[in-house]
DNA sequence: CCGAATCCACAACGATACTG
DNA sequence: CAGTATCGTTGTGGATTCGG
């Protein structure tokens, strides 16, 4: 789906096929660890060890597996030192960097209905 | 976090509160289903039953639970309609609709980079 | 320092049944 | 039709350990 217009009928193996990637693609990117690293690395060079301590709350594990999926999907571009000890670096790539501009969206979106939305929670909580 | 640049120190424990505010709406938005269910949403007004049937694997539950959690935030607007059969209905709010704009984003990023991920995803998985 | 693997606690989720 | 509650299962994610 994550296609705005409705598909056309009859279904075409390919656009379901398509479709069905669109999904999953989304899926992967559409959780929060995922966008919080995109705007961590922003325009950035860092180790994972400047990842793990810019944002707040996510473990070790969470970061190598997202960051794995970001790489697998080329979303970040990942370089190896072979020093000792080992340096490793991520960087947006271009499709990575054309993200993040939506991304950047949702936490100006954030930001500019942080009023709103806490009074329509006090609304509904009450 | 969310914020784009970076606190500056001493922390300040209002900013530290609105920035927790802001980790915690952004945890609740940034998940499949909810910006699914906005792109579904989009301008129309919609059933419960209409939603579930355009949200393609989404459970009954998943449905009403971030419903919940979206009008709650004060993104979706609900409309009981005290028929019998109960009638209910969803639209966005004018803020939701403001998210629904960089969720458009995501969705067309998704539609652009489809090529480039898929032969991506090869070479790393090979 | 970074990453992979193991273990396991607990939350998320789907299925089902019941209410207005 | 829409919503809530319960239950059983799955799976996510944290802690820890070991290896390069």
């Amino acid at each position: 789906m994550v296609t705005t217009k409705h598909s056309s009928l009859p279904p075409n193996a390919d656009l379901t096929r398509a479709d069905s990637l669109a999904r999953e693609i989304f899926s992967d990117i559409a959780n929060k660890w995922a966008l919080l690293i995109i705007e961590t690395i922003g325009d950035n060079t860092m180790r994972f060890s400047a990842l793990r301590q810019g944002i707040d709350g996510i473990s070790h594990k969470m970061l190598t597996q997202n960051l794995r999926m970001m790489e697998r999907n080329g979303l970040v571009e990942r370089t190896v030192y072979p020093t000792v000890p080992p340096r490793v670096e991520y960087r947006l790539t271009d499709p990575g960097r054309a993200l993040r501009k939506t991304v950047d969206g949702m936490c100006d979106w954030t930001q500019r209905y942080l009023g709103d939305i806490e009074a329509s929670r006090r609304r509904f909580d009450g």
